[in-house]
This record gives C-alpha cells, structure tokens and sequence, in this order.
DNA sequence: TATTTGTCGAGCGATTATTAAAGGTTTATG
DNA sequence: CATAAACCTTTAATAATCGCTCGACAAATA
C-alpha cells in the first residue's frame, strides 16, 4: 500500500513541529517523529535528507511567509497612513503566527541559540525585516505623523511584541491564563499594540484647538519656510 | 592532588552556563562540560546528580536571586511614589539579569519548553512576580500616579521588556549591533523603558496650565459630585 | 590509623541519526 | 496492455554518542 507522498511528508512536518515545539529540536528523536506521523523512520531521511534537513525547511517556510507578508504590504498598503501600514502588518503578522502557532515558537526559540544556521537566517530575513520596519518609522516621521527619535529601539520593541505571545503562550497560559491560541485573543492584543503605538510612536493629536495653539509657534516657523 | 571541591562545581556550573547558554540544554553534552571545566566526567555526577540536576541547580538559583531582588524592594522601598519603585526594580533587575546574562538567557530559552519543571518553576517564581507587579500596578492607580487599565498586559509587557536583550542578545547583536553585554548598554536601555512608562503607565502630568485647563470640564463635574 | 571525601580512567548499557539494500507501488511511455 | 523508470516504504544494521556508574587511588580529616 503506498500513501500519497505529499501527505506523508505533511504529516511528518506537523508531527515534527507539535514535537520540536514542546521539547525542542535536540530533545525530539526522529523516531518520537516517525510514531507520531505514523510513517516509517526512514522516511525523514528520505524526504527531508535527515533531522537536520527537517528543521532547516520548516523554519525557512516560516520566515518566507513571514517576510513575504511584511513585504507585500510594504510594497501595494494603499493606507493614506504611514499608521495605517503598520496597522495592516499587525494584523497580517498576528494572524499567520497565530496560525502557526507551534511553528513559530520553535522557531523563535531556536533562534535564540548560537549557530551557523541562525547566524544565516538573521542576516537572510531578519536584516529584511529590520529595513521595512525602520524605513516605515522614517516615513512616519518625516510626514510628521511620528514622533521624531531613535528607530533602532523603536523597531526592537515592535518586533518584541509582535513575538511575545507566541513566543510564551505556555507562560502566558500558566500564569495569566491567556490563551494565545483561541481567535478571541487576536482582537484585544491588537488593541493593546495599537495604544502603544499612538502613545510612543504617534505624534500626540492635536484636535483640540487649545492644545494646538499651544505648539503652534513651531509649526508657525516652519510654515514660512514653505512659504518663501 | 585535590583542589577545592566548590572551586571545581563552581568551574563545572560557569562551562555549563556557557554552553547551554549558546547550545542549548540538551544540545550540551556531559563531556563537553567536563572538557570545558577542565575536569573529570564523573565530577558532574558526583557534585550535580547528573546533567538534569546541573541544570535544575542552576535555573533554580537564578530565579531565586531574581525574585528576591523584586521582593526586597517590594517590601523596603522607601520611594513616596510607585513609579519610584518601579525604577528601582528595574534598575535592580537590569543589573542582575546583565551580570547573569549567558544564564539568564538560557533560562529564559528553556522556560519556552513544556516540561514538569517548566512548570514548577512557573507556579514557583512567575506566579510571584506576577503578584508584585500587579499589586505595584494597582497601588499606582489607586494613588492617582497611573492611568486606570487593565493590569494583565501591563506586567506582561513590563516583563517582556525587562526580558527582552537577555533573550535575544544575539539578534541585538548581529541584526542591530547593539551589545546588550556592555555597561553602557543599561542606561538608554532603562530611558527607554521609562520612556515606554510615563506615556503608557503613568497618568500624563498637567504642568501647562492651558493643558489642564482643557480636560478641566471632565473634572469639574467629578468635584460636583464630590461637593453635594 | 581509620574514615570520609574528592578525583580519575575505564567502560557499560542504552539510544542516537543515518544509510544501504531490497521490495513494493505508481506513473509515464510505447 | 506491457514495460521501464521513478518513486515510496520497509527491514536491518551501522557507527557514533549519550548519561552515568564502578572501583581504584589520593588527599584531607578524625
């Protein structure tokens, strides 16, 4: 009897991600993997060219869909908004790794050990990722819709809380009692994200006259250059 | 020849750190340790009940000089306002986690694996931590110095930033350059955090008259009520 | 001297990832 | 429909490595 290679080769990548995310890479055997998928032991070798190759194709998946969406939404968000970019890549980020959810813990925490592997995917995708973020925090900010200051920080933190919660789900379980899982997270942790965002990153609104005029000198001065 | 018995664990527990610190716990062999400390194989066992004891000594001390630096100053601070605090505890826990960084960074890694011991040291250590923040948190908003919010993503986030270049020290450095080790690193590190505190902690100060003039309505009404 | 304690080399038993060889199944081609 | 090629699966075996323990020996302690 021969299964459908595809499908034997998807469920040894998920047997391997449910494994590798609860006891790690080196704390998963290949035959723990094999008796999950229910394939023969062999079968990694075959497919994946051992435990290695295994490792090294999931994690590259999940950095390709992650920077891709990054990228398409840099490239085509119609926003009038540099705000309204970040807005659509929070979303887009929180639902694919939430989605893959145990994918993208593994991989988070692999990334946090030293070797030639990380070493190249930091400079393949998170290089990347660091460029489109800092480049929309300029943006923003020369449009005058960000508060001026440092980017390096800025985009750590973003990119920090984007990870958090799949990054520590069993903690946020355990302790808070937050599932990071269920779809009723997403919503209020994007709310969460966006108040930051207007309260570190957003230039403070001005709708009220009052406070407007309070700062208007500045903008005063700066009018007449356009002016002349 | 017999040299001294805790200069010989110590030896032993300072090349585990190092290495499961860049390898990762079960990505560390029992004689890469020895080899490392420059001492017997055997030794481990004798002074650590094996490689898991090694490691459970080691996680387990970490955590209690963490906690109790957050407990001491819960407990003695004499700052009249809770963001006083506050800046103590981070400042204490900066400097901790920085003079413990290779452990402090595997300890974190580690506690992103489901285990029993994972567990245990959640119900041991973070349930506490969680308790003081939290009852920081509300103290602050009782007294008026923070703005009403709910305090669950508060102290996870708090955490997280406070976590935040032990875990990642190696992204800090490849992707930003940014050397998470050196002393220079704690002061901005710590403005920044106490940046993040007073825009989205703390209740926003009313020195410009004309700016507490605005809001001055809303508290009109709420002295109304005070005054019948 | 007798006992405890620290150190060491050797090696045990179990488990690791991997592969070679061979058989089975599907698919493409004539 | 037959045949060949490509692909999938299994069994069995391999070499390497794992954590750990044993007994001998040395040094400190009593």
């Amino acid at each position: 009897m021969k299964a459908d290679p595809m499908e034997t080769k998807l469920k040894i990548a998920e047997a391997a991600i449910a494994l590798f995310t609860s006891q790690g890479f080196k704390g998963t055997t290949v035959r723990q993997i094999a008796k999950k998928a229910g394939v023969n032991l062999a079968l990694i070798s075959y497919h994946f060219g051992g435990k290695k190759g295994l490792l090294e194709e999931l994690i590259t998946s999940f950095f390709e869909g992650y920077i891709r969406r990054i990228e398409i939404i840099y490239h085509t968000s119609s926003s009038p908004t540099v705000k309204g970019s970040f807005i659509e890549v929070v979303e887009a980020l929180l639902i694919y790794q939430q989605r893959n959810l145990p994918l993208a813990r593994f991989v988070y925490r692999e990334m946090t050990l030293d070797s030639t592997l990380v070493r190249e995917l930091m400079s393949t995708y998170l290089i990347k990722e660091k460029y489109f973020l800092q480049t929309l925090f300029e943006k923003g900010m020369k449009k005058k819709e960000f508060r001026r200051q440092p980017v390096d920080f800025l985009s750590i933190q973003f990119k920090d809380m984007m990870m958090l919660p799949f990054l520590h789900p069993l903690y946020l379980a355990e302790v808070y009692q937050i599932n990071a899982e269920t779809e009723t997270f997403i919503q209020p942790y994007k709310k969460w994200m966006m108040n930051w965002f207007d309260k570190c990153v957003c230039l403070p609104e001005r709708k009220n006259p009052l406070l407007s005029a309070v700062q208007k000198p500045l903008f005063g001065s700066i009018q007449e250059k356009w002016g002349s």
